[in-house]
DNA sequence: CATATAGTTGCAGTGGACGCAACATTGACT
DNA sequence: AGTCAATGTTGCGTCCACTGCAACTATATG
């Protein structure tokens, strides 16, 4: 939030000295918790924890972050109602599917940019990512947490086309499907330590969507650990319909 | 508890009388769980209550579900197993992507199944999965619970394919999206009060993402409360390569 | 400086989940 | 039958996530 100039919206706002505090104590928590939880594993660390390590109260750890998990997810409470308003209205006359894409690519990208913005070299949160992968707890957390960012993108999708969700399951579907790939992408970004650009790999992956999966899709990784080369191994042959 | 007798499978499975007595104390507690939490609500019942009604202590309630959410989905621990084991076996020389489409048509057709065992008219279970589809807090359970199940699906696909999770993303994206794809047709179908029939749907719903989820793509069910007439309007004509 | 506003803290309480140690039931063996 | 080992059930104590309420404190405003 401090470190890296955020293109999105509310950037060089300092506001008073009551919003940069807020901002400052919700910054401590957050890498806190990240730091304990990839020391300890999640469900090893107590809020009590966090919130000695952050040097406030118990409380007020809920008073900035709704349950212990949150802490992980949620940088911006309004990310879900800005990526259904953007799904509304972006890219008018576009196909749904492109939208998804665009928007979503971007979506990504303001995560991972909030992640970056906690500090610290790559290495950690990759260690970090990789312990939450591991951990069924939170890979539930997270499915959590992606089932209402879909709600969202569901809601935005059928405004859009003009559906009713409660007739037509095609918003429902694609939204479903739309934020599986998303996951699916966003761990394999984090596994791969940031290494390959984030967008290249969502919009591979949404092309593999739209073509159907095809038997000789593969959206591979280099070697190790990699630094340099990236492989996002899609097909740009198949042009799909619009 | 013992309305209606049980119609569907787990019949002439006299076993032993301690394997009787658990498989009906699981499922007493199941339906006194279901049945509270149509009445008043998930978050307005508590453990407490539902042991209470099904006659059992309420630390035995932790014997058969490991969490309170685990009691509305988790028909058996080990369906996440047999799921990946005949993603990996069944079907052999198919595309995975015909595979999971009949796999997980089974899937669904057998959690339907066990919601029917637990007895009594469609319409009481059909205002529980309202319900469930209301509360923002059973969303979440339900997409950890998917999340559990995408797992397994990963795993399977990773072996059949015989790729390496870490290196190639291809199977985690499949699974992403087709766990994504069977719970909005859950939903769907769950909303339909279960008029249309889920394999169908199912079906249906993969042809769908198969296609690349084209814009005319659309699955709609009846104008009211369905009964007998489906649309299920899928696209027959396209036939994708395998 | 006084006052309103808003954030922080402590406290007490609810409820989910677990480990452990009795107690009850079932099944097997002689 | 009668005894014993498994296995299931229950109660108890504990930890921890989370919440409402009531001080208390720091910022903002007049």
């Amino acid at each position: 939030m401090s470190t890296a100039p955020v293109t999105t919206a509310a950037s060089a706002t300092p506001a008073s000295l009551r919003e940069r505090k807020k901002l400052a104590t919700r910054l401590g928590i957050r890498r806190a918790a990240l730091d304990l939880i990839a020391e300890r594993g999640y469900s090893h660390v107590t809020v009590e924890d966090i919130a000695a390590a952050a040097d406030v109260a118990p409380r007020t750890f809920f008073n900035y972050f709704p349950s212990k998990e949150a802490v992980l997810f949620g940088g911006g409470p309004d990310r879900a109602e800005e990526l259904r308003a953007r799904l509304v209205h972006d890219l008018p006359g576009s196909a749904a599917l492109e939208v998804l894409r665009v928007v979503l690519a971007e979506y990504a990208s303001s995560v991972a940019e909030s992640l970056a913005a906690l500090g610290g070299e790559p290495t950690r949160w990759v260690r970090q990512m990789k312990a939450a992968h591991a951990d069924p707890q939170l890979r539930a957390a997270q499915a959590a947490h992606m089932a209402q960012v879909e709600a969202g993108i569901a809601a935005g999708l059928a405004e859009r086309l003009g559906a009713d969700p409660g007739r037509d399951a095609y918003p429902t579907l694609l939204a479903s499907a739309a934020t599986g790939v998303l996951r699916a992408t966003m761990s394999f970004w984090a596994a791969s330590g940031g290494a390959v650009p984030l967008d290249r790999l969502v919009s591979a992956a949404y092309q593999a969507m739209a073509d159907g999966f095809p038997e000789d899709c593969a959206l591979r990784s280099p070697e190790h650990e990699p630094a340099s080369r990236q492989a996002v191994s899609a097909h740009d042959r198949k042009d799909h319909s619009t």
